[in-house]
DNA sequence: CTCTCGCGCAACCAAGTGGTTGCGCATTGA
DNA sequence: TCAATGCGCAACCACTTGGTTGCGCGAGAG
């Protein structure tokens, strides 16, 4: 799980993780069935375990699953937590940029007034 | 713009184009300013105008930016409505997702339970 | 009318991504 | 003990991506 300087969760991974279908799958199916290994989640999907562990790979760098060992068993779990704060700092850029198109508007408004 | 067959946003495209950060440097500049031009944009950024251009077609495709002939300009304006329904969007995964998960760790509880 | 400026298209390139196969190692169950 | 199972690593492949340069065209300014 990559982390910026300040300790704070990277959203950047977290949108990339996302934008994958396969991964969103494997999320959703790891959801449903609150873990699984590489090998079973491979078997519902139309790629090999390899491919899936690099998907895995991918997801664990977001945060967005934790693996444990079990035996010879690797068992992940998805964790929601960085998909939350993805949420908030979309929703802080989407504020911060809207403020100033609104700014802008009304410049433009009192351009047109005399 | 692409959208799905039922007439929604895609969300997977805004994911795609938010997860650069040249391009949200993109749509910052253009919420600064309100619009500006491929060219004008690159002005201010480490590359070329034909990678601007590419990446402001990345984010046409999300819906996230307009593009507006003026004479022989090109201005682009960012929309944010696509970023507040893919926010919507992933709320809804996320709750869906806890909701799983809760009703699996409520089964565990229970199996603990004589 | 002509020069300039902004843009679009195309070719090309390096690096990254998503996928595969093959193999070796460790754990485990019979 | 030993065969089977699950996993990790590495090599390899096709395709995509992010970037460049070069060129031609159309609209505006002089």
């Amino acid at each position: 799980m990559t982390r910026t300087a300040d300790g704070e969760q990277a959203p950047e991974d977290v949108l990339v993780a996302l934008a994958d279908p396969i991964r969103r799958e494997v999320l959703a199916m790891l959801a449903r069935s609150g873990g699984a290994t590489s090998t079973s989640l491979a078997a519902g999907l139309p790629v090999t375990r390899q491919a899936v562990a690099k998907h895995l790979a991918v997801l664990d760098r977001a945060g967005l699953v934790r693996a444990h060992r079990a035996g010879r068993e690797v068992r992940y779990e998805a964790d929601l937590q960085p998909l939350k704060q993805t949420m908030r700092w979309m929703d802080a850029l989407a504020t911060q940029w809207e403020h100033r198109l609104d700014a802008i508007k009304e410049l433009a408004e009192e351009d047109t007034r005399p």
